[in-house]
DNA sequence: TATTATTGTATCATTATGTTACAATAGTAA
DNA sequence: TTACTATTGTAACATAATGATACAATAATA
């Protein structure tokens, strides 16, 4: 779904469109030591669903998923990658799309190319929660955060496209360094053991987290942060850009 | 493409496939120290290309990807996974395609729905080399095995597709355990470290290789293997299939 | 029976990770 | 100022994983 939903259901048949495909995308957050994912309401309906959205046929699949992120949170430079194509038959259902349609008011014809079946690429995205600004496309009502642990009954196959988007980012989060996308610019040892030990689901042994993390030759220690508690004052970090 | 190109290229329209979508599957064997993938070779045009077909209206798009495997081997119940998208508005390019129909006394109409843009789904497979047997389709002259290291020219971003199917490969050759499947159902120590330095392209240490591979208790020890040769006879490992 | 090439594994060295301990604070309260 | 507390940074040692070397145990052959 996106901003632009209006014409796609005026036009019946899809023009301008790439038939048959679409995204949806797994935004993550962390807050308050939550994972977090950005997700749509819509109207009259109590049907969640994640941001998504159609290809245009002058645009890359991929650059589709940028104005997907970038409309929903107003953000670009943000770590996306695809994770899995959603292609089973079983997936097409028109119920929920009629019924979004319908609450609008608007009955459309049988052959409406959305009520057809698509193939959803599946992406995700990790976002600095504090810099996103959550924003509704045109038939949602509301674009909020959901921890991941406490969400709303979801469309279609959704609650799996998520499942499967959070076992790519554990897998990934030990490869590829990945994880301080979530984080802001600046941030202390603790806050990124809090964020790895959320995402994994287990407790990490402080000293050898802080000795891994600190050979590994991608933190800049900034200056000290004085939280005002009684105690040591953690450094805060940066992550080291490559150039 | 596959067996039911005649159909495809008669009906203009495309009527029964999801309109705009491919598979392009990358087919990993083993022989002679060398990786190798499967190519297909057209006819009278000199292009060669990655097997690969199109989603029927009834299929997953799993399956319609299980469906080429099988009809350019023979082969069922293979390791097979996505990898990646391949969605570039750049990929469009009639040409190739028209030189094949025009190949075989063909004149498409401009909008074919072949000629149009296609968004394609990469998938790798690893089969044993010995167990596949390479079968052309329709319009294809030839379906053969090309040396990773000695390609031809290849039709499109075909090329592409394949550097990335090797990178995922040697990505998740450490992390899953999936190398077994390159190889016949029984094995030496030295054939799997073989494949591994063929894959990884790097030289690995036998008393390691051996030690962490006998750790991992994946691997039966069946029986010895008398090569011949004027040493030691090695045993032969087959994998454990977990239950 | 000696020779040769290769395999399986033991041994030790090096590196990485798990575990415990403790000094160095930054605040609070006496 | 001075104890007291909680948390951080890191040292120190233990254990596990990996790298490197060495050598005994063979299958064939001469």
């Amino acid at each position: 779904m996106n901003n632009e939903f209006k014409n796609q259901e005026a036009d019946a048949r899809g023009d301008g469109y790439l038939p048959g495909l679409a995204i949806d995308a797994v935004i993550f957050g962390f807050h308050d030591n939550q994972l977090k994912v950005l997700l749509l309401a819509y109207k009259n309906t109590g049907l969640f669903a994640l941001p998504g959205g159609f290809i245009r046929d002058y645009e890359d699949v991929n650059e589709a998923a940028r104005r997907v992120l970038l409309d929903r949170t107003g953000l670009t430079n943000i770590f996306l990658d695809q994770f899995y194509v959603f292609g089973d038959r079983s997936r097409h259902d028109a119920a929920p799309l009629k019924a979004i349609m319908a609450a609008r008011g608007v009955m459309p014809p049988e052959n409406h190319w959305l009520l057809k079946r698509f193939v959803s690429v599946g992406y995700y995205a990790l976002v600095d929660f504090t810099k996103a600004i959550p924003t509704p496309d045109s038939i949602s009502d509301s674009c909020d955060w959901y921890a991941l642990d406490d969400l709303p009954v979801l469309m279609q196959d959704h609650q799996l496209i998520i499942q499967k988007a959070l076992e790519t980012l554990r897998i990934n989060l030990d490869q590829k360094l990945i994880g301080f996308n979530l984080l802001t610019e600046d941030f202390t040892m603790g806050e990124l053991q809090n964020l790895y030990e959320t995402i994994l689901n287990k407790k990490l042994i402080r000293a050898a987290f802080q000795r891994k993390m600190l050979s590994l030759g991608i933190l800049e220690r900034i200056a000290k942060k004085f939280t005002g508690g009684a105690h040591k004052a953690p450094y805060v970090y940066r992550f080291i850009l490559e150039k």
